[in-house]
RNA sequence: GCCCCCAUCGUCUAGUGGCCCAGGACGCAGGCCUUUCAAGCCUGUAACGCGGGUUCGAUUCCCGCUGGGGGCGCCA
């Protein structure tokens, strides 16, 4: 009880959750956990051209999987429902029935190319364009013959033409508009939907919206939406304008620069978690030199006064970074569970029967060096491989020649073939005694050795691997590598 | 074109008149560690857009310029 803090967010149905939206809902979530606040899940679908079912539940998914649970609103329920916006529409006609009533509104019979016609115009006049009321103005008896004839029309509302819109932005101050420069905007469309200004302004009042956290491309919006709110009668949320998210050249994060969509992120191995810390720290910072956090600490540290203003690159090193923090905070049977998908997608493991216990070991050794979770079956492959068809190349030690280190692996092979257990302890002291026998350096005589069984030169430490791999699937592609190197010295 | 907003390292940012020849993080470079790759640790690299004011003193306040962005829909 007590709180009034009631944030929303309201996506439209596009099938996808936008980074930027994705962020916008954060804050706003971040806002109403920290104050104890109500976080609601609006739909704003009121342009029927797109929206399904399905498109809603993309986006749903996306806010899941970032950990955003709402409150209240679409799917959650509430007692200010239904909270799609396409099913409010007779709330939406009440309004309108009152602001015609009280000559807030009126009906406008232009069309989309007549106004194409005059905002062109104004451009080449070079002043601003401002619907000229032409509907407005219109002789009763014209008017009475337009509404006789049936002809579609759309309904204005009737700004204010003197004083100015003022409101405080809680992260940017006080802002101001000349009533002039507004214009009468269009409410309801020809089909009868009310338009997103319109729609928004009842539903925020309705749901008792206390905070109004959105895009500063809203900013205009705002200064649209205060007059209409007024002549309802009702009274303001508080607001606050979240700086933009760019693409590099500065412009607004949109659809032709790479990878702009939440769900973008998760399939390239990205964690919720490392997403989240990493929107969060785009246009807030905690004021010290915390940069790491979870979505509890985020709820804790956050503040609307701490946001930023100026707009911010959406520039992905630092994600990458965070996702390697957040996959190394992991526990070794969570980091497997999460990367399953990734292997058997890739076909590296079979989705069914995958011993459990060798792919944690597997997994356990790449932990460190896996930046996500999609390259998990590039760096995993050779342990489930049937074979790994070394380089012939690559199995030559360091300064040694092909011969030399042909019999050094025949060595290797023998001397491991012979040990009694196969653990860390016996392996690094018959490898590290065999090097010292040949007065090699350690590393001269690993790396062929980490080639022959891996197929690779960039792997876990070798005692760990060849641990993991057992010693059974080590002396086959032992023996195979020394074949392979045998046949290319003969060639 | 019109209205509005913004302006510190490559990027995210700290900074609110002197503590700043500007701090942190990522990145990048080098080093240490080391059986490779990572991880970790250390060091380094790099910024107050420009011009006027105000002030004893400006990154911080004011004005102008420049640059960038957003809005100007029967999209949201």
């Amino acid at each position: 009880m007590g709180n009034s803090v009631r944030v929303r967010i309201a996506p439209s149905p596009t099938g996808n959750l936008h980074v930027g939206n994705a962020r916008t809902a954060l804050y706003n979530y971040l806002f109403a956990r920290q104050t104890g606040g109500t976080y609601i899940l609006r739909i704003d679908d009121t342009d029927a051209k797109r929206s399904s079912d399905e498109d809603i539940e993309g986006v749903l998914y996306s806010f899941r999987w970032m950990g955003l649970d709402w409150d209240e609103g679409y799917e959650a329920g509430g007692d200010c429902g239904p909270y799609r916006q396409s099913e409010r529409l007779s709330l939406y006609q009440a309004h309108v029935e009152e602001l015609l009533a009280n000559g807030h509104a009126y009906r406008c019979w232009c069309t989309p190319a007549e106004l194409d016609v005059l905002r062109k115009r104004a451009q080449q006049e070079r002043r601003p364009f401002r619907y000229p009321q032409t509907c407005l103005l219109l002789a009763a008896a014209e008017r009475a013959a337009r509404e006789r004839s049936g002809a579609p029309y759309v309904i204005r509302f009737l700004s204010p033409r003197e004083g100015t819109v003022d409101f405080l932005d809680l992260v940017r101050g006080n802002m101001r508009v000349d009533a002039a420069e507004l214009d009468d905007l269009v409410i309801v469309r020809a089909d009868g939907m009310p338009t997103y200004n319109f729609a928004s302004v009842i539903d925020d009042s309705q749901m008792r919206i206390s905070h109004v956290i959105r895009g500063a491309d809203h900013l205009y919006n705002t200064h649209r939406q205060i007059p209409i709110a007024f002549a309802l009668g009702f009274d303001l949320p508080a607001y606050a304008h979240l700086p933009l998210l760019t693409n590099p050249d500065r412009t607004k994060l949109g659809k032709r620069s790479g990878a702009v969509l939440v769900g973008d992120y998760a399939k390239q191995g990205y964690l919720p978690e490392a997403v989240v810390n990493f929107l969060a720290l785009l246009g807030w910072n905690p004021g010290d030199t915390q940069e790491v956090f979870s979505l509890e600490e985020l709820v804790a540290a956050f503040s609307l006064e701490r946001v930023n203003r100026a707009n911010a690159v959406f520039e992905l090193q630092k994600l990458v970074w965070l996702n390697g923090v957040y996959i190394r905070s992991l526990t070794v049977p969570d980091l497997t569970e999460r990367s399953v998908p990734f292997l058997a997608e890739a076909g590296v493991i079979a989705a069914e029967n995958v011993d459990r216990t060798y792919l944690q070991d597997a997994i356990g050794l790449e932990q460190e060096r896996l930046k996500n979770l999609a390259e998990a079956p590039s760096v995993l492959d050779f342990f489930f491989a049937d074979d790994v068809t070394p380089e012939p190349k690559l199995l030559v030690a360091k300064k040694q020649t092909p011969a030399d280190s042909l019999s050094a692996l025949q060595r290797v092979h023998e001397q491991l073939a012979l040990l009694a257990s196969w653990d860390h302890e016996p392996i690094e002291a018959c490898l590290r005694g065999l090097a010292a026998e040949l007065g090699w350096k350690a590393g001269q005589l690993f790396m062929p050795i980490r080639v022959a069984i891996t197929g690779k030169t960039a792997t876990p430490p070798l005692f760990e691997t060849m641990v993991v791999l057992g010693s059974e699937r080590t002396l086959t592609r032992l023996a195979a590598a020394i074949d392979a190197l045998a046949a290319d010295i003969a060639e």
